[in-house]
DNA sequence: GTTCTTTATGCAATCGTATGCGGTAATTCG
DNA sequence: CGAATTACCGCATACGATTGCATAAAGAAC
């Protein structure tokens, strides 16, 4: 049975075009894509042409094209979790750029974790885009060669070490950064002591801040003490807890630095809870510089990533490979980091 | 030419899934669809046609499905703004509940203006999506029946008057708790001039809001100021230049109600920086709750709502539709808010 | 042994669009 | 006036998966 009447849907398709404008289906797709250097259309055909699809109202379907091989006008965007303000300028730069572009957008949450990764990996083979940008903390070269000889879309990828011919790596000078604000907090700051809250070493972006913390650390003839290096998850919680930690200590420590800015601010949180006094009595630094940095007392100090910058970066190189303006060799592009000084340290 | 052999893109098709195991294409579809109550199929057929599958790496591909009118399995969202906070939690619940059932999400933002809503109406037609989740601030009954009639997609909106069978409509009782919460702040707290942050009228939260704010005013025999009536854009900035126009008055209002949280936290952020002391010089209350309402100081006093429990409940309302589970004329739900009090009043 | 089910599989049409190729009419040229 | 261009346009097919219908083989009933 062919779908009864009564049904709502009603595609205005190519053909319904061509039967009221008198020409064949194919015309209709001609004039439309207006093909340069192609068959050249008759001015009362592209009339009558036009005129029908204004009539009918008629929009291309976009799956249609993506079926026949053509571009499917999406990309699809894995971040760890929409819910972490740290990629919403990402996320917004890269819509912004997708946008222009006509293209729309799907975004996944990994929320962390390497299955989230995987799911993402194939839905994106299961529904083929033009492009994919990726911010991934566990998979490397191998896992993504899959995605890559399974698709032909254009990739783009934050903060990992990959080197391969078809995907691009925009970088974040976290490492180096990370150095420079600890030995900042060393020489101008004089502590000595140093609590320091990250993630378990699976996080590539984790671990790669714990070493440049440990080398700031090595470099300035510190020791390396293990009771002031806790582990959290990357939420407002987890800096609580790991802050609650310390504070039991016989000795805490007299700076507390965080790899994120959510960690650092629930560890603010919880000091004052207890009646420390911060920067005082202890001094916080958090990474990432967060519009909310700004909204906690005392303000937030922190290493300032530039995630609208890198969402855009992500975006554009992805787009040039998508219009085939660039074919080459995968790329590296570098965005800096900035120590913010404010008044929790 | 049909594509050099050096191209990366090799996809796996139902065919090469079909020649391997020695059946049909028909036969392989069949058996991985598993259409229960359906032709039956062999067991030995079916096993080698699941080991060809696993051989050569095959998933289907979405796209070929929705062009035979199957499902898309993917929904479309708008909101105003992924930079804004309130909706991360709506999104990341609709994102949830979506992948649970094995769906992709487009989110689009229409940047709280008419045209982004406009340009989303007709990016659903063009590429037809399974199910429509929409937070508009413009548009009405008229412009979703071009959208209803052009499409069979399920459709649930938020917070916006409209009565069609088929779109359901989800519903925070805002005006009810704006009143309230008006109402509480003259009568238990004594605050009788009370300036009102808002926005154009153009949105209709913001006039339902603002009508909520004079109705609770005229009820307790308040006079209506337009000095006291200040039109900001939902954001921190124009929350600030709205408090500072306050300020700038002979009699600056007591209290400040702000429409949203963000320009609650504006406003707290400048008054504090001339010198005024809140709560005690003035009282700030916001609206909608969002996480960071805890991490300013004072603690802001707002209205709550629950964006999560919103997109959980717009979410599943599509998904019955989606699924057919449901089928009936347009549903109401109703999400309720709460006055949260904190410090800032 | 013939006819009728039942079971399992293949064939082919279909969805909406893009495009190579071939065909027709109008135009130009010799 | 006949032939060669040129300008336009339609036919047919491909894309990958679903599905109604036909069909072949096997088994059951007579």
């Amino acid at each position: 049975m062919p779908r009864s009447g009564s049904s709502p849907k009603k595609t205005v398709t190519m053909r319904d075009v061509a039967r009221m404008a008198n020409v064949s289906q194919s015309t209709v797709s001609r004039v439309l894509s207006g093909v340069e250097g192609g068959i050249p259309i008759g001015e009362e055909t592209r009339r009558r042409v036009l005129e029908a699809v204004e009539a009918l109202g008629y929009y291309p379907n976009l799956h249609a094209g993506s079926l026949r091989g053509q571009k499917t006008f999406m990309i699809a965007m894995m971040i760890a979790d929409i819910g972490n303000p740290f990629y919403h300028p990402m996320v917004r730069a890269v819509q912004d750029v997708a946008h222009a572009h006509r293209y729309d957008v799907i975004i996944a949450n990994s929320d962390h974790m390497r299955e989230g990764e995987e799911r993402f990996l194939e839905s994106v083979i299961r529904r083929p885009v033009d492009g994919v940008i990726m911010v991934p903390y566990h998979l490397g070269e191998e896992e993504l060669e899959l995605l890559i000889e399974r698709t032909g879309a254009a990739i783009v990828v934050l903060g990992q070490q990959i080197r391969h011919p078809r995907v691009d790596v925009v970088f974040g000078q976290d490492d180096r950064a990370m150095f420079e604000a600890t030995t900042w907090l060393i020489q101008e700051k004089g502590h000595r002591r140093i609590g320091f809250i990250g993630v378990t070493e699976e996080f590539s972006a984790g671990a790669r801040r714990k070493a440049a913390f440990l080398h700031a650390l090595q470099q300035a003839h510190l020791p390396i003490e293990p009771e002031l290096f806790e582990i959290g998850d990357w939420s407002v919680e987890s800096g609580a807890r790991a802050v609650r930690k310390f504070l039991s200590l016989t000795r805490p420590p007299t700076a507390v630095f965080a790899i994120n800015d959510l960690m650092a601010i629930g560890a603010m949180e919880a000091a004052q809870a207890q009646g420390v006094h911060i920067p005082d009595d202890m001094a916080v630094i958090g990474f990432d510089d967060i519009p909310q940095a700004t909204w906690v007392r005392p303000r937030l100090t922190t290493v300032a990533q530039y995630p609208a910058e890198m969402g855009r970066q992500m975006a554009e190189a992805l787009f040039e490979r998508i219009q085939k303006e660039y074919v080459g060799p995968g790329r590296r592009f570098e965005v800096s980091c900035r120590l913010v000084i404010r008044e929790s340290v």
